[in-house]
DNA sequence: GCTCCCATGTCCGAAAACGGCGAGACAAGG
DNA sequence: CCTTGTCTCGCCGTTTTCGGACATGGGAGC
């Protein structure tokens, strides 16, 4: 996958936010000190591809939109891909477990697999992949850090809203 | 690698050749048969691509041409682009050894991986990994077939045109 | 409650296998 | 002696295989 990409920078309340577009969809989003950055990512700086995600995401971070509408393109395994899809599917502000997101997807045994693509997800906070938790109700792990993801879901449960 | 490829077909004497160029220069260049055919080849026919390399090559089968004069692009490891650059200085109707190539690139006592790099030659004929053999004068083997090898070195011994 | 064990997909590093070899040892036959 | 043949063993880049680590959770045993 060496095709061309876009990619701008931002500023937030949870750091330093790097913005990736093939042109079309958003390919990546990834934060300062993120554990599976980017790969291979021949990049070149364009702001103007990425005008709506900056907006919709100023609008997420501010409490002003709850569902992201934005042209996505995660590359990778069908295993993951489908992991992905189904993170889309959990509403703001609820939370579920990585067993119930595996059952989800049709693999219940598979949940720590689910873990581990969960982990790989390549758009940050645009695929939600932080309303997933342990079935105890620990946060477990988040690749931007378990302080991001506590803010996040801190965040979503304000309901500022309503 | 998944760029766009064109390719054409030809018969000779050696039976029938398969041509794969980028656009620009040659990248592959297969017999019939042949034990490493060319991996991910998502290519599509065009023939006029190919003009040059079929020209040059009926003329080398007919015996009228000793030197390529192409454009080439092998896709290889560092080592294996090595191998074959030095498998070009070897001229029309000589041979030499495996060891002796190795020792040309300046890794005497490579000769093993050598040969392996050798088997691995994209485009044949092209590029003469015909022209090497065994230290005692053995043929040893060819990716299109021992006898192919044997029908290319008799072909350059003629000396057809002199 | 608590510990141990297992299923599950992907990545990554290590290790082993695999050749289009060649030099050296040794035997047999001229 | 010299030649020829077979055998064994070291060489080395590439490919394949293997074993662990992981953002877990359910069951068995105690």
């Amino acid at each position: 996958m060496d095709r061309r990409r876009y990619y701008g920078m931002m500023t937030s309340a949870i750091g330093e936010l790097m913005l990736i577009s093939d042109g079309e969809a958003l390919t990546g989003l990834y934060m300062n000190n993120q554990k599976h950055a980017a790969r291979r990512a021949i990049a070149v700086r364009d702001e103007g591809m990425l005008k709506h995600p900056r907006e919709q995401l100023q609008a997420y971070l501010d409490g002003e939109l709850r569902d992201f509408e934005l042209p996505l393109a995660a590359e990778g395994t069908p295993f993951q891909q489908r992991v992905w899809r189904a993170l889309c599917d959990i509403p703001y502000g609820e939370t579920i477990s990585y067993g119930e997101l595996a059952r989800r997807i049709g693999q219940p045994t598979a949940s720590r697999a689910v873990g581990l693509a969960n982990g790989q997800n390549p758009i940050s906070i645009v695929v939600p992949c932080h309303r997933v938790i342990g079935a105890n109700g620990s946060l477990t792990g988040y690749g931007g850090g378990l302080e991001r993801k506590r803010w996040l879901l801190a965040h979503e449960s304000k309901g500022s809203l309503v």
